[in-house]
DNA sequence: CATTGCAGTCTTGTATACGAGATTGAGCAA
DNA sequence: TTGCTCAATCTCGTATACAAGACTGCAATG
């Protein structure tokens, strides 16, 4: 991790933020002040505004006005929506695809070797990481940068869902997966890969449980609060007793 | 020319210029200058600047450092990119669907009238605008906004290809493949509708021919700034003065 | 004539100033 | 205690200031 050169932060922030959901150090909900990652990494709020405004188009964080910018909470609805379009998306890249080539499969090999060690060794984040950039990798030694992109973000949506939701995926599993889903490649057998593919992504999708509930108030705003409410109340007489639900946790 | 400053400038910029592409109205190179943004809609640069990184973001814009802000301008490599992933991502979403409801096809069949009409009464704009967004408005029929605005970013990028290099195909034809494309999800035939629009867009990406030359100096940078293109078989005039408006500077 | 050095101008990159909405907590009344 | 008001404080939204890179045009030079 790299904080130190002010012309490279520019766009270090975007990764760091990244890296840190990618591997389940930063969880949905978390606020991103402006100030504190100007601090953190050495630049003015202008910098870390501009970083936080890609984060946003990619459907990374999310502003809330004159509150601050929070990672993505994505509700049920749409972690289906985010688990469709992967689908979608991989399913479509497999069936645009002829053979794989020799170098491809070295590197998704490479990558699962890479898995099988950060399970062995217990290495929770870089696991968490590893299994969810499979994805992305495999789009990118297939040959298509602009998919491997559109992937990644898709892939932050589900890891975030993934650590919302109580899932009973287990990690070898979805490493056993992936290494089938090679073996399909390897052989050229295309439909099986597809079919691998989608069994895949859908036994981590139907794996999602309750939500966990790390937060006591978790339930109450899942039970009230359905849609994000975003009513001004101006008027004191109708919002009476709602004095207690303060947002999350404050990090310092 | 100014466009008011009622309108709602915070994502009315990027609106704008994404409608603009879509419609041909703005080229491939055309600069973007944060103090001209500004006036025209009202603004200061801060705002202007945050449209541009949202742009930029999506794939659209692309800064030239200390430079200004361009339209991207994709080479032939990265056209064939995108028309793959374009592929990809349709098909992926065709594949994942089981079956088309009433009223997706109603909108489908609306938006083909749409493109009837523009033909015919020769909006070149309007026209250009719907038979790209035939395919953002299937993939929101079809229930993925998420694909929606994927495939919007793409069909950005595609667009700006068809206008950089000559394209044979023509408007009634493109319109009548979505005729076909629709009769084949209504009849609810998969199978047909995936191949209808493989061979669509592969029509209109085959269309592709030399680039047009607006610019006396498209061959030169062809010949020499990319690694690999197409052998230029037109004989190069040479580049006499640059009178012209446009500037073309050297990339670092 | 072609080339090169240089100053002036233009445009962006980054920081900072200032204001407004949102939240919080204390104080006060019932 | 309960409920309300209001000021202090936090944080973001927008504008502006200033510096530095990049381009232009001109003139001097070979």
């Amino acid at each position: 991790m790299d904080l130190g050169p002010a012309t490279q932060s520019a766009s270090s922030i975007d990764r760091a933020v990244v890296d840190a959901v990618l591997s389940g150090r930063m969880k949905a909900g978390a606020r991103l002040g402006e100030a504190q990652l100007g601090q953190l990494f050495g630049v003015s709020r202008t910098v870390v505004r501009e970083a936080l405004i890609r984060l946003e188009t990619r459907g990374i964080v999310q502003a809330s006005a004159r509150r601050g910018w929070f990672i993505i909470e994505p509700s049920m609805e749409e972690a289906r929506e985010a688990f469709q379009a992967r689908i979608a998306v991989e399913v479509g890249l497999l069936h645009s695809i002829k053979s794989v080539g020799p170098q491809a499969l070295h590197q998704l090999r490479s990558h699962i070797a890479q898995e099988k060690e950060a399970i062995r060794s217990g290495d929770v984040a870089a696991r968490t990481f590893l299994l969810g950039d499979f994805h992305v990798c495999m789009a990118e030694a297939l040959g298509s940068r602009l998919l491997a992109d559109i992937l990644r973000d898709l892939t932050v949506r589900t890891a975030l869902i993934s650590m919302m939701y109580q899932t009973t995926h287990k990690a070898h599993e979805s490493c056993d997966e992936h290494v089938e889903i090679v073996a399909a490649l390897e052989a050229g057998d295309m439909r099986r890969a597809v079919r691998l593919m989608i069994d895949h992504i859908g036994h981590v999708e139907t794996g999602l449980q309750a939500p966990l509930k790390t937060d006591p108030l978790t339930e109450l705003r899942e039970a009230l609060l359905p849609q994000q409410s975003l009513a001004p109340r101006k008027s004191p007489r109708a919002a009476k007793r709602s004095a207690s639900p303060k947002k999350k946790g404050r990090r310092r």
